[in-house]
DNA sequence: GAGTTTGAAACT
DNA sequence: CAGTTTCAAACTC
């Protein structure tokens, strides 16, 4: 753990001073301070990884938590993305690093990094990797895929750290704990923390130590207007300064704890070395490091999601050597947001992931979700409980966030992945599950896969798998490549060039796509978060809240299959659409509401299965919401859907944190909506509501939303579901402000 | 599991 | 822009 992201943080954090703002940002202006407290920095690291919430990012605070952020970024990916939009540019920076250095070489990395850390960039560059390193070796894919999730996870990882800190505990006590139970007893009210905003769940963690409390009490105080001031680096920030403080004269421990964390991400382990010096606020730092770990898992699962623009970039540090962490300082990184967006993952080096973001919802996730989702839940949960996190387990859970009873610990940790791309984090499990089953099976004999797809698969969910024979998975009709996501093991797919190694085609043929449309990868439809209806779009009005980008053309199946994409995505028809005969559950083109849905969809459930309607629902807003709280049924309650499903609108997100809309972007459906904002409209689309939803939802006006263009930048993924907030882990989405440039396309 | 249906994507 | 073809998912048996 001597990663020296850690040691940075504390630096900067160690000046309690910095409550004041001003304070706060002269320090950021001067590079030293980051030096001076290194030790504390590692408590935070964990901690500095969940926050992610960078959507709301305050010019200023963004300005001077900088150095700490590029830190912290290495962690949160997802939550850079939007920094990226005002600090941008190192906070960006610090991202690509981190997911280049993922996905180019956990292992060897992790240790330079860590030494390093005398280096403030360094540092950065490495304290990312190291976490994903360490995960990636084994079993502990937990700690390995935390590390990795984070970074993608960005946004969501403050409630997640929330639920993390409530898992490790859990996980500590079975191991070993000394001031643990203190903790615990504390972890409720983590949890409840937590799940609002990852600043939250920081207190939270501070609060088990009451040394720590005592001596923040000022520094809380101030923390909290950090995180007015700065939602978005809020709980990074906060973290680090909390701890910084508490922690100041420690330091020396951290290695022992990074050890403990690597061998199981337990504390306890590390208690040991550290002895009883380990206050309450090691004990909290512990915590929070396990919260990352655990938060990782989900991440980890992260599903190889295809950031093209990304991909670029990743390929630089892939190719530099592993190091892609390797400072990526550069500002100019950290101008793209896209790069952040996309966070190459790789689960034992098998695929890398990279998340997209996105606005709305892809089609294709919705339908691989809903399905698998009922699966995956229960396999999930099964896996999650044996593996306690780990890895594979983990990974899918990941996705879930619905709340399952069983385990609540489990649910947290899920809940946490939210980081933003609830969807993302559901593939990416799926897909680090898939991956640890199928290690041998790579791509291999198709019956193989789809044996997979069954068993594996269905844990997998998110995961795509598509069937493709003669498009190579180069065109539309490939689900995964519509997507934004590479090929898997489960996929079945014949000829496919839809993979890491075939980036460069895969990133061409995506230009080439998008030159001809534009819009060709946003999420097919475009959710309004149920809890905002931004009154400017017509969109929300629509009943589901929630279109498709550009309506359908059905003739034959009355809007009532799947074959519909608005049905398909759990969407209403509008006026866009061109379908015949339109029964359309979600609402019909002619207008029929939404309110005849339950009704209508009851009936198709009798025809169809309940499970069909359930992942329906999920798509649908309205259901989705209650559903991902209720476990029960098969349906999914499906945490792992609901995460994905529906995409909230970015926007709406924004105006209500707690609902989350979170944009999930399918995973291209990031680069669209960044793609959106750099080409407004030009999409082909005849959409009226399209162009302006993607904007707007955020658009328009909605000021504060803001989406920034920037902001359009979901933490992840996916995008599925967006309809629902998360139920209660509520994942906020944070829109990442993207840049002001589109994602993928930039390029162009 | 094979075959059919369907509608989007791609092509002309 | 419209019509046709191609394609793969969705669906049925």
């Amino acid at each position: 753990m001597d990663t020296p992201e850690r040691n940075q943080i504390g630096t900067t954090a160690a000046p309690k001073f910095e409550d004041s703002p001003v304070f706060n940002y002269i320090n950021n202006l001067s590079p030293i301070q980051p030096v001076k407290s290194i030790h504390t920095a590692q408590t935070f690291n964990s901690l500095s990884f969940s926050s992610l919430p960078s959507v709301f990012t305050s010019p200023h605070t963004s300005s001077y938590k900088e150095s700490r952020f590029l830190r912290r970024r290495c962690y949160s990916d997802l939550s850079k993305p939007d920094f990226s939009s005002e600090n941008g540019n190192k906070g960006v920076t610090g991202n690509v690093d981190e997911l280049q250095v993922n996905s180019s070489a956990p292992d060897d990395k992790s240790e330079s990094s860590t030494k390093l850390s005398s280096e403030p960039q360094a540092l950065k560059s490495h304290s990312s990797r190291p976490d994903c390193d360490r995960p990636l070796p084994d079993s502990d894919d937990r700690a390995v895929s935390d590390p990795c999730v984070e970074n993608n996870s960005g946004s969501g990882s403050s409630e997640a750290e929330g639920n993390r800190l409530v898992v490790s505990q859990t996980e500590e006590k079975e191991g070993t704990s000394y001031d643990w139970e203190s903790l615990i007893t504390e972890g409720a009210d983590i949890l409840i923390f937590s799940s609002p905003n990852g600043s939250e769940a920081i207190r939270l963690v501070q609060k088990p130590s009451s040394t720590l409390a005592q001596m923040m009490e000022n520094d809380d105080a101030n923390l909290s207007r950090m995180r007015i001031a700065d939602p978005i680096e809020s709980s990074g920030g906060q973290h680090e300064i909390e701890f910084s403080s508490s922690r100041a004269g420690e330091g020396c421990e951290l290695k022992d704890m990074d050890q403990a964390i690597d061998d199981g991400i337990s504390f306890p382990i590390s208690s040991d070395s550290m002895s009883r010096e380990i206050t309450d606020e090691e004990v909290a730092r512990y915590i929070a490091d396990d919260c990352m770990p655990v938060s990782n898992l989900h991440r980890g699962m992260r599903r190889r999601c295809l950031d093209f623009e990304a991909v670029v970039s990743r390929r630089k540090n892939m190719e530099d050597g592993s190091n892609g962490c390797s400072v990526s300082t550069h500002p100019e990184e950290k101008t793209t947001s896209m790069d952040k967006q996309l966070v190459p993952y790789k689960s034992g080096g098998v695929v890398t992931r990279y998340v997209l973001t996105g606005i709305g919802l892809h089609l294709n996730a919705l339908a691989t979700t809903s399905k698998d989702a009922k699966n995956l839940n229960h396999e999930r949960f099964s896996s999650e409980r044996q593996l306690n996190l780990p890895n594979s387990g983990g990974s899918c859970h990941s996705s879930s966030t619905g709340l399952d009873p069983l385990s609540t610990s489990i649910v947290t940790e899920q809940d946490m992945d939210p980081s933003g791309s609830g969807v993302q984090s559901e593939e990416d499990a799926a897909m680090a599950s898939a991956y640890v089953l199928a290690d041998d099976f790579n791509q291999n004999s198709p019956k193989r896969k789809r044996r997979r797809l069954e068993h594996a698969g269905e844990t997998e969910l998110s995961c795509k798998r598509c069937n493709c024979k003669k498009s190579k998975c180069l065109k539309l009709y490939c689900e995964c490549f519509a997507a934004g996501v590479y090929c898997i093991e489960p996929c079945s797919c014949q000829d496919c060039f839809n993979k890491p190694i075939h980036e460069d085609t895969v990133l061409a043929t995506r230009k080439q796509i998008e030159s001809r449309n534009p819009l060709a990868f946003a999420p097919k439809v475009i959710r309004n978060s149920d809890s905002l209806p931004e009154p400017g779009d017509e969109s929300n009005k629509t009943p589901a809240s929630a279109r498709h980008k550009r309506g359908c053309n059905c003739k034959k199946s009355n809007c009532l299959k799947r074959y519909c994409e608005c049905y398909q995505g759990g969407v209403g028809c509008s006026i866009s659409c061109r379908c015949e005969g339109c029964k359309n559950a979600f609402g019909r083109k002619d207008g029929s509401s939404l309110l005849g849905l339950e009704t209508e969809l009851e009936e198709e459930e009798t025809e169809a299965n309940q499970m069909s309607v359930m992942d329906k629902a999920l798509q649908g807003p309205e259901i989705q919401n209650n559903e991902e709280q209720n476990p029960g049924s098969a349906i999914p309650s499906t945490p792992l859907q609901l995460p994905r499903q529906l995409v909230p609108l970015p926007f709406s997100a924004r105006s209500n944190p707690l609902r989350s809309s979170f944009l999930n972007v399918g995973s291209s459906s990031g680069f669209y909506a960044g793609y959106k904002h750099e080409k407004p409209n030009t999409a082909p689309v005849s959409d009226d509501a399209i162009p302006n939803i993607l904007r707007g939802d955020g658009s328009p006006g909605a000021g504060v939303k803001t989406d920034s263009p920037n902001s359009m930048r979901i933490s992840p993924p996916q995008s599925d579901f967006g309809l629902s907030p998360l139920p209660r882990t509520g994942r906020k989405l944070i829109l990442q402000s993207i840049p002001s440039f589109p994602s993928l396309t930039p390029q162009h």
